[in-house]
DNA sequence: GCCGTTTTCGGCCCGACTGTTTTCAGTCG
């Protein structure tokens, strides 16, 4: 099993002990095991082996039993017992939002009801208003939970939340006097996904400032609004929260709905040893009640004797423990990014031309990008034949003739065919400044036919990068079954370079394969992919993503001038 | 069920909102 499997049963344990009324120390026990194996880089079959499977945080005697027992044989006896214990289906009820579980346990019981359709039925008909402390709003709440979950989009991929939330940004500043305007949430933290999109802001006037937001041209509906918050509905579909503070209390504010869960309650039970107790309104000192506030989120982290955090380090593992030893690393910045190491043209399925690209990445502030265009291989994407190559790299001397501080490196997205073998000549691959490889056929190999198949392109001495290594889609395409260690390994032996494909749809690897791989020394690159011109910004993305695997610019290969990068690709 | 620079036992994050209530339980973030 793997640890997605294995942090779902946990999870339905919790569900099925909160139906049980278990003590909710327990409950979140398990919560936070869930929480620590989802962001775990390594498999947990793999720490098993090493005898290390206590040193997850969150993890015990008791849990640890039982990711041996799923481990060896796929099931939990505990998990079964407990599952039978109730009727199936009744975990279900619990995603539907404003149902908890006493609401999930009573209208089991006393209704009968254990599906979302029954559910939807038992509020129609009136049975579910007739309980004794449930009423008509109670029952219509639900039902509009259980709409809104039709209805809304679920998570969106942050490509695609990060923009809506600027525009809504800029329409606040501009009809405002709003200060401090700023993403929190799981935007700020850049998850690949968002659920709703928080925003925060501090003001003289909140009131006229919430006023304004929901009056704002993207607002479909306007589900609350208060003196010092509101939440929206866009005509997106997206929900924001928008939330106003006095100037003075903005770090406190923000630190708090940046989250994540895990990471305030990790922060608030280490503020508790220290006699103190944390909200978004300040820190109280617990003996004299006397109330903090603090307008930066540095100055909040330093009165609790920690070095600042950024927000992508946020998700509850080590993360304070660095903090406290001052050992936080320097995440990686966009400004550090100094060329493109994935870009097309309209010499293959691109739309625009080598020296458009190569203007636009100047005007980004790149010294370099490299041109890698698809192999004859993906005929549907013009893939180019030995003879277009030589066309191509005449023509990119020339440009580099008449660029000044800049230089288009020449390169090729060469296909890695099903069986692991390229689909350009060696000759023509070793007179490349860059090869970057990838697969773009036959995804549904078996996970070791396609692990050898990618660790044999890895082995080709011409390969410097293998792109998009997982190839999901996000929300389209799940990632081709793959050992990610064994490609880790595999690269960090060979000296092969694996690329964050920072294309939004994309984001590959994805954060804890970056965290992974850098544990075990493998060269990292960053590469848009970009088809068009306006692609080229998309690497903010892909710097997003390499923050929240811990990369600094050190880990990542296109932080060096071209001569540096060139020096370090192992052909 | 986890965990320890107070503890191997006795703690365990904090506040807001809502609805159905006469003081609070349930849900959410």
């Amino acid at each position: 099993m793997n640890n997605s499997e294995i942090a779902k049963v946990f999870q339905d344990i919790a569900d099925l002990l909160e139906l049980k009324g278990e003590s909710v120390f327990k409950i979140r026990a398990y919560q936070k095991a869930v929480r620590s194996i989802e962001h775990l880089p390594v498999e947990l079959a793999q720490l098993r082996a090493e005898g290390r499977l206590r040193e997850v945080p969150g993890i015990g005697e008791a849990i640890e039993k039982k990711i041996a027992e799923l481990l060896d044989t796929g099931r939990l006896k505990y998990y079964e017992e407990l599952r039978a214990e109730f009727p199936e289906g009744i975990i279900s009820l619990l995603q539907v939002p404003g149902v908890g579980p006493k609401t999930a346990m009573r209208l089991s019981t006393e209704l009968g009801v254990n599906s979302i359709e029954e559910l939807e039925k038992a509020i129609l008909d009136g049975r579910v208003a007739s309980l004794f402390r449930m009423g008509d709003k109670t029952a219509e709440n639900i039902l509009r939970g259980l709409q809104s979950m039709r209805t809304k989009e679920q998570r969106i991929p942050i490509g695609t939340a990060l923009p809506l939330a600027e525009g809504i940004m800029a329409s606040l500043q501009e009809r405002t006097a709003v200060r401090n305007l700023t993403p929190a949430g799981s935007l700020r933290r850049f998850r690949e996904t968002i659920g709703d999109i928080d925003l925060m802001g501090t003001a003289d006037d909140a009131e006229a400032v919430i006023r304004a937001f929901t009056e704002l041209p993207q607002v479909r509906e306007v589900l609350a609004k208060g003196g010092t918050k509101a939440s929206i509905v866009t005509k997106d579909n997206l929900q924001v929260d928008f939330r106003v503070v006095p100037h003075d209390a903005f770090g406190s504010l923000l630190q708090y709905f940046t989250g994540s869960k895990q990471h305030n309650i990790n922060l608030r039970e280490r503020a508790i040893r220290q006699g103190l107790s944390l909200s978004e309104y300040g820190i109280t000192v617990t003996r004299t009640g006397q109330l903090e506030k603090f307008a930066t989120e540095e100055a909040f982290y330093g009165r609790l004797g920690l070095q600042y955090i950024p927000p992508e380090f946020r998700e509850g593992t080590n993360e304070i423990e660095l903090a406290e030893a001052k050992q936080v690393p320097e995440p990686i910045d966009r400004r550090d990014v100094k060329g493109d190491l994935h870009v097309h043209s309209n010499w293959s399925d691109g739309r625009d031309s080598i020296e458009d690209m190569a203007l636009a990445a100047r005007a980004l502030g790149y010294r370099y990008i490299a041109i890698t265009d698809h192999s004859k291989g993906l005929g549907i994407a013009h893939g180019l034949n030995e003879a277009r190559i030589r066309e191509q790299r005449a023509e990119i001397r020339t440009l580099n003739e008449s660029l000044k501080d800049f230089r288009i490196l020449t390169g090729i997205e060469v296909d890695i065919r099903a069986d692991g073998s390229l689909d350009l000549p060696d000759e023509v691959l070793a007179e490349m400044d860059v090869v970057v490889a990838a697969v773009h056929s036959a995804m549904g190999q078996e996970q070791e036919k396609m692990t050898r198949r990618i660790v044999k392109a890895m082995e080709n001495p011409h390969v410097d990068i293998i792109a998009h290594p997982t190839g999901r889609l996000l929300g389209v395409r799940e990632a081709v079954a793959i050992d990610m260690e064994a490609i880790f390994r595999a690269a960090a032996r060979t000296g092969t370079v694996l690329e964050i494909n920072a294309m939004p749809d994309r984001l590959d690897l994805r954060d804890i394969h970056i965290f992974r791989a850098r544990e075990l020394g493998v060269k990292l690159c960053l590469g848009t992919d970009a088809h068009a011109t306006e692609h080229l910004p998309f690497m903010r993305f892909g710097v997003g993503i390499a923050r929240r695997g811990w990369a600094e610019a050190g880990h990542v290969l296109n932080t060096l001038p071209a001569e540096g990068v060139l020096a370090a690709l192992k052909h």
